[in-house]
DNA sequence: TCACTACATCATTATATGATGATATGTTAA
DNA sequence: TTAACATATCATCATATAATGATGTAGTGA
């Protein structure tokens, strides 16, 4: 019965959902530093080229990073100094709470090792 | 190269998982008023009580949450402030980059309705 | 033009995961 | 004990999505 907040609500979620993959937060990371080209941002994250493209198409759409074209280069940087702070207010409340994290696996099975 | 890192990334990811998604949220916000019961929330956010009950067991495993028996009912509330800090934030960003967002579908095919 | 580089965009596959309905567990009261 | 309530768990299904490999596109220099 309240659909503006819904929308608001899913618009949360996606910004959030940019967060929310190892692969992005690498990249995150690596962009926290300075401003990388994808390149660049391979090397730093070890991860395949195609791969990196689609997650910054992501991370693009979700407005948590602007591309510059600067010849054949495209450079990529944060488009807002609040993305870091998310990931430093996330580290912080890691510290605390990693306990609990560590095993947030809902829906992964864990075998029993201790049989 | 570096298994530490990547471990404390997969962290960071999980823990933002907790906020990505919509159903998640909204019973984070409902916590964010004041601490509440199971029922309470079902109530709260129109979710099924099965629902419910899966994201809770979820975000009491990311630790955002915290849970205390009390007769039959089971009291939630935020297991930090922080919790809400992020959403803040989250909020904030959100209101300037929403532009960017509304549209963040790298995996949903959107057909041209404009053909 | 051709070759090379830098990057983006498919198509495909495997897995993760959100929702649902049914059932189980546990608490309280009669 | 029985019934009712509050919550948790399980099985199932449909969908979302991360990764990969191949291909497409664009800029640059020879």
């Amino acid at each position: 019965m309240l659909p503006p907040e819904k929308s608001k609500l899913a618009l949360k979620a996606k910004l959030f959902r940019g967060f929310s993959d190892p692969s992005r937060l690498s990249i995150l990371e690596a962009l926290r530093e300075h401003q990388r080209t994808v390149s660049d941002i391979v090397k730093a994250t070890g991860l395949s080229q195609s791969n990196v493209s689609n997650h910054l198409s992501c991370l693009r759409d979700c407005g948590l990073v602007m591309a510059e074209q600067n010849g054949r280069y495209t450079v990529y940087r944060l488009s807002d100094d609040r993305v870091g702070d998310l990931l430093t207010i996330a580290d912080l409340l890691l510290s605390d709470v990693a306990r609990g994290i560590y095993e947030c696996t809902r829906y992964e099975i864990e075998q029993p090792s201790n049989s």
